[in-house]
DNA sequence: TGCATAGATGAAACCGGTTTAATTTGGTTG
DNA sequence: CAACCAAATTAAACCGGTTTCATCTATGCA
């Protein structure tokens, strides 16, 4: 156990120079190659990561910073990350920011890029960093590469949160409805003025008058859907007959609180949600809602990164992803379990 | 960029081993180490990680096996491993075994130790590995642990499967139940069989006789759920009134089946599942189910692992975790809230 | 004040690879 | 068969740390 390289030279009866050419494949006489390649499987040898990377100035590992990676939001974009490294022969070391709200974990990446324990960084939406920290590292020359699901960030892959709002108010429109609220993330962030303007714009598109009083801020969180619920409840006959809402977990707390009130979904309302969470799918009635493709952003991302490194490809580019319509039972686009009105 | 520990050492006009010294916390004269950490500062220095495992051998870093971070269930258990290794200066280079299902990818932990790139490696699930290669790992010396929320393993951290089951059907016979129906997981695998055991353990420990027809084989998939309501249902009068689900998606699958059927849970038929999976809280009725400590047993496992990595404890130990029933609406042990509080 | 000695520091070897410059090899040509 | 040249191989230096062993310093005590 532990052979190195000297030992390979030594059974194999050549020089460490030789066994080194071996193994990075450069040109070695064939009959010279068999001899090694022999002596190596016979020793169980595997070249110490180390070693090279000292020599080499490479690492094969790439850091990756995520907020929380039991999230099932961020799991799914680690799993394409994870897809595209190993397809080119690299490690990832995944760093989550979330555990300690400690400030140095912060500079993980950093760190990890300095002591040359990675070749690069990818950072799983840039809320994983302080935004000091994250224009520091990002000017700091060191290949970073960011992958969001949600907002707009200075360089990397995200999916397009506009495009994903349309998608889901169009469905809507489509269906025939006028009168369309929608629950709002948290306001200031990015993500979620995307989806507000894309919600605007899908209804001026097909010339319905944008009103500020159906739109309902949120937080993303469940209760603020039951809120929101509310709001639009106390609206008596004034009540949209749809709901758009921002995320999956305010949809479903919008549907609980409407089906407490005795109004039903889809017969009475129809309602959107957004990220095709898991849950979506089980709830009843199962969400229509907008899926993001997580994995695919991952390794996008991931291959962005790659690229970037391996110094094929050194200017920084945006890459827009599109975002699917997942139609199912909530939004009363096929016919289901409820008989109410479809307009 | 890039400063070397020679570089240090010059700048604070000492050798290169003294500044080794400093970084180890070796003793220093206190006067010479503020000089050191003073050049090391005006340098932005940062030790080479390839150089400092190259002669220490350790890496710092862990290898964990996973099969797939995406889902939830690992992703938690990854989550307390990182925390653990975080609070112990370790890194974590994570590896999905599902993707490809290339062999290759098997002996990634075995290469990831020859290789010096990990000090041990942790394994969520000997699923992650083929048996084969499992044992081979096993009996290598290398520093092993396995975390499993589920089956039962050589040596490593788990939790305990017949105790949850146990906690699940005392629920339901302490609320009166004495006709319980178990929907299994898939029937041979080793968790599935210890909650076996600890639903029939249940409930003869309550004096009720274990009924053969009343053990409904599944697979862990909601359809498999909602197939056996269905043959649940058929049994007409003589239908149990409770039924203990071996995982939330097959109760789910149970719930939404009798559901169509006009039958009421609770009111008709109490139901309990295991996992707690997300979808558990947001489900209607929520779900009365079995949470496994996930982030805990990563923890434990991590620290474990650790212990055996710098030689604390060099023996293998089994630990076993006590899973927590959690009371929420299936079961009817609780007035059912409908106002969509999500505990 | 001088000396013994524990403690701090430095020089050099070493970890296991890669790479450059020098040398050997083998095959081709005249 | 000798000379020659390109390709293959080797020896040695190097990457950036740690560690051993020798040397030097600064105390404590006489």
């Amino acid at each position: 156990m532990g052979a190195t390289i000297a030992d390979v030279a030594r059974i194999a009866g050549v020089s460490k120079a030789t066994v080194s050419r071996v193994i990075n494949n450069h040109s070695v006489r064939s009959t010279t190659r068999s001899k090694v390649l022999h002596a190596m499987r016979q020793l169980d040898y595997e070249p110490n990561a180390h070693a090279r990377g000292l020599t080499s100035g490479k690492s094969s590992v790439i850091g990756v910073i995520v907020p929380g990676i039991a999230n099932q939001f961020y799991g799914a974009i680690v799993d394409g990350v994870q897809a595209a490294l190993d397809s080119r022969g690299y490690h990832m070391i995944v760093t989550s920011t979330g555990h300690t709200a400690n400030q140095g974990r912060e500079w993980a990446a950093a760190k990890m890029l300095k002591e040359k324990r990675a070749d690069g960084v990818l950072v799983v939406t840039p809320r994983a960093l302080s935004p000091d920290n994250f224009m520091h590292l990002l000017k700091s020359s060191f290949p970073l590469v960011v992958a969001d699901g949600h907002s707009d960030a200075l360089s990397g892959v995200m999916v397009d949160n506009f495009e994903g709002a349309v998608k889901a108010v169009k469905h809507l429109t489509d269906l025939g409805h006028r009168k369309i609220a929608m629950v709002t993330g948290i306001p200031g962030a990015k993500e979620n003025l995307q989806r507000l303007s894309g919600y605007r714009d899908a209804l001026e598109g097909s010339g319905i008058e944008f009103r500020r009083d159906l739109v309902i801020p949120g937080n993303y969180a469940y209760q603020s859907g039951v809120a929101a619920a509310k709001k639009l409840v106390e609206m008596g006959k004034g009540m949209p007959t749809a709901i758009f809402a921002a995320n999956d977990y305010m949809a479903m707390g919008v549907i609980n609180h409407l089906s407490v009130c005795g109004i039903k979904v889809p017969g009475d309302v129809a309602v959107v949600g957004y990220d095709d969470i898991e849950s979506a799918a089980f709830f009843r009635p199962a969400l229509t809602t907008v899926r993001q493709p997580l994995v695919e952003l991952g390794k996008v991302a991931a291959h962005k990164l790659l690229s970037v490194v391996e110094g094929t490809e050194p200017e920084t580019v945006r890459i827009l992803l599109s975002a699917e319509l997942i139609v199912r039972d909530s939004s009363g686009a096929k016919p289901v379990v409820s008989n109410g009105q479809v307009s």
